[in-house]
DNA sequence: TCATAAATAATCGTGCACGATTGAATGGAG
DNA sequence: CTCCATTCAATCGTGCACGATTATTTATGA
């Protein structure tokens, strides 16, 4: 017999897991109407804060590597959501810009994912609570897989 | 200006995330002695709290389809954990039983799992806790998505 | 200066996730 | 018995994630 503490359903692991697949599935579904993915809506998240970012410093804020970054951001120029420069100073680098388009998107996403949003949600204590043990528990993975 | 409750670091799918990714992370580290993946292990729980489940069953359980499952089992079965076996009393299903190795490694894996462990970890009250306040969002997201 | 190391984005390969479709097998109504 | 709807797994296509490698450019030290 399995031990109690290792069934799927006592496993944090899981629990972690299957809430950010329905996260993405959530706002997947916000997104439809711009053509944007989860992740690419999170590096315009990025960008939105700080524009003008490099890949390198982007991906250090997302942990992400080129492998991950290099053919997301093709996506979102492609879509014309940003610009990919190649900066003169340093060839090495490529720095990503947002587009008067990404720059303007910004407010109609934000509203259409507020829409989206139930009115049986989290409230915001919950939220608060549910932040902090995620972090704190992020930190802790970060000892543990360093 | 991007507003605070929108920037990343408060932003609780991204919390969720990134403890997703580590989570995965520190799995994998823990598996790659037995050529497992994150999902594959996951599968493997749910088989030993029950053995020779249908992909269906399965899938309800893990909440996955058969285009995530039907690909992930075969590689399960060319690796020798599992069968996976056409009944005859009803030749559209598909079950799946774990072999001889499948049934045995359960007991070194959890060992390994533990060994990875470190000692920074967290302590049990907060465990449950971050397993409570997630469960509650997961439940708050499928009403969201539904 | 010049060789070598370091930094950096790009590329490659694998395995998920998942929306959508397909095709085979079963069950049920007439 | 015979359609026809239903139930399944399988297939297809796209986009991550990420380990590993490669190629280019810059920095550094003898």
């Amino acid at each position: 017999m399995i031990p109690e503490e290792m069934k799927l359903a006592n496993q944090l692991c899981f629990s972690v897991y299957n809430a950010n697949r329905l996260f993405i599935q959530f706002y997947q579904k916000a997104l439809k109407p711009f053509d944007l993915t989860y992740t690419q809506y999170i590096v315009l998240l990025a960008l939105w804060e700080q524009d003008h970012q490099n890949l390198h410093d982007l991906g250090a804020k997302l942990d992400f590597g080129s492998n991950t970054l290099t053919p997301l951001l093709r996506r979102l120029e492609t879509a014309g959501w940003l610009v990919r420069l190649q900066p003169a100073a340093d060839r090495r680098q490529l720095v990503v810009e947002l587009t008067d388009k990404g720059k303007a998107s910004q407010g109609p996403i934000f509203e259409a994912i507020k829409a989206c949003v139930g009115q049986d949600q989290l409230d915001v204590s919950q939220y608060k609570e549910a932040l902090k043990i995620n972090d704190a528990l992020i930190a802790d993975l970060k000892t543990a897989v360093g």
